[in-house]
DNA sequence: CCTTGACTTCGAGCGCACTCGAACTGGGAA
DNA sequence: TTCCCAGTTCGAGTGCGCTCGAAGTCAAGG
């Protein structure tokens, strides 16, 4: 590949390693919609953007805090749809931030019983 | 079935709703070696001791807080064999530690990014 | 006595999110 | 020009953590 036809999009085991997935991944995300159709070059391979990386990455974000690919689905479908649809994004990542903010709460709570834990551990050990 | 026949053990299902699982997951963590073998009735059905309530309890925070199965299974393993494991199962639960707190600042920075698009998707809606 | 309903075991099935193999294509280097 | 490598599509397979259906048992209530 000569990198001067296009230095400004990557292929996709480019964006992959750019992004933290693997090529597999990236595919599987375009056919699930998660990503609107890449664009290609003359010989149909994908190219991908800054802006399709960028994508990617607010993806990578919305999986790690636990949102289904059915969320994320939806949320694309709703970004494609333009700005009347900005309400709804909106309302869709709040939702999202409760349950994150919920599992950060929970999440805390069972680091305390963890760390407990550990203490019980060290005394026994050193009184045993 | 009597209560009083005994007070202070529960079947399947009432130890299911106790620690917010159901009774098919408790048997099939019992096949699975996450909890020791359940004491039976004189007709053969688990009663919860408990104890077993209580390990029940720890081992659904561990789940929440994404240990697998397995490491869970080894965990239980550890227990089972006394005290001369204590060290090994203190290990565990601050490898996990370690584990669960890498996740909450990833929580963290992702719940940062989505505060961040939920403002801008504000100011839009406004702009607009 | 008979019915009801919660239990038992066993193995199969499911939903999610990838992950991979097979067969094919096309462009650049030797 | 021949080779290789990275890409393509398609459908099948995987790993995890349950989840369920079938067939049978047993104790208690009517």
């Amino acid at each position: 590949m000569d990198a001067r036809l296009d230095e400004t999009t990557l292929t996709v085991s480019e964006a992959a390693d750019r992004v933290g997935l693997t090529a597999y991944t990236l595919r599987w995300y375009e056919q699930e919609g998660l990503v609107a159709p890449v664009g290609r070059d003359s010989a149909g391979r994908r190219r991908y953007t800054g802006n399709d990386v960028d994508w990617l990455m607010l993806l990578t974000r919305l999986r790690r805090t636990g949102m289904p690919v059915r969320d994320m689905r939806r949320y694309s479908e709703l970004a494609r749809q333009g700005d009347q649809t900005l309400g709804a994004r909106r309302e869709l990542f709040e939702a999202h931030r409760d349950r994150v903010l919920a599992r950060m709460a929970e999440l805390e709570q069972d680091l305390a019983v963890l760390n407990f834990k550990i203490e019980v551990y060290g005394q026994l050990e050193r009184a045993g």
